[in-house]
DNA sequence: GACCAGGCACATC
DNA sequence: GATGTGCATGGT
């Protein structure tokens, strides 16, 4: 399975390039887009940020002071406003409670114990936890979504009810442990699954992972 | 107008 | 542990 995953790995990496993930300016932002990305298409995750940006709100202690009410108004473009608006807060909430809202200090507990400590925070699951370890904390975690998800199935690499833990562990047990290559890794998953996976079903005749790689 | 998008919590069986 | 449902806007 080693040898498929690195194949992958190059064949899409030949096709499409360097995707240049996290498109953001800081850690907190990347914490910020991957809750209010759940289930909701970058584009109007875009929009939200941009509302935040242009009214300077985009840092932590301004949106932790902020009222739910005006902030749940500031992020509608991404649906589901009011339940986001909860689960931003619940984030500042375990940042300033435990962490005195500063990011460096979270950087300090190791991978797995912050990782907990995620998932614990309410509207925090494992994805969006994994985003966060990943592209605004740099840690090596793979992040496994509804593409990755797809693709694996798709072509046969995991059964259909396969956990989201077996799909992390099929990467991470399987590729080297490296930052820069998660980081490519998903997005490149998620740019063929945009382009490519769900416009050709079933038979997928334009996939790059049909071809050979590119020398 | 239907369908989808870089999920998650909660209820129920 | 698996399955179903609510949350909601904007693009195709």
């Amino acid at each position: 399975m080693s040898g498929k995953l690195d194949l992958i790995y190059r064949k899409l990496y030949s096709h499409f390039g360097p995707q240049h993930w996290w498109p953001a300016d800081t850690p907190f932002e990347v914490i910020v887009g991957a809750i209010l990305t759940q289930n909701t298409n970058w584009l109007n995750v875009e929009k939200a940020i941009n509302n935040l940006r242009k009214h300077k709100l985009l840092e932590q202690r301004k949106l932790y002071r902020l009222s739910k009410k005006r902030l749940s108004t500031l992020i509608k473009p991404t649906g589901y406003f009011n339940i986001k608006a909860q689960r931003l807060k619940a984030f500042l909430n375990f940042l300033f409670k435990s962490y005195q809202g500063n990011i460096q200090k979270i950087l300090l507990i190791n991978t797995r114990d912050l990782r907990l400590q995620l998932l614990s925070i309410n509207g925090i699951g494992p994805e969006t936890a994994d985003s966060i370890l990943l592209y605004a904390l740099k840690k090596p975690v793979f992040v496994v979504d509804a593409y990755t998800r797809r693709i694996l199935l798709r072509h046969r690499l995991v059964k259909k009810n396969a956990s989201y833990g077996e799909i992390q562990n099929l990467f991470m047990q399987n590729l080297k442990s490296n930052v820069k290559l998660f980081n490519e890794y998903h997005a490149l998953l998620v740019r063929l699954g945009k382009e490519v996976c769900l416009k050709n079903k079933p038979k997928c005749d334009i996939c790059p992972l049909n071809s050979k790689v590119k020398t």
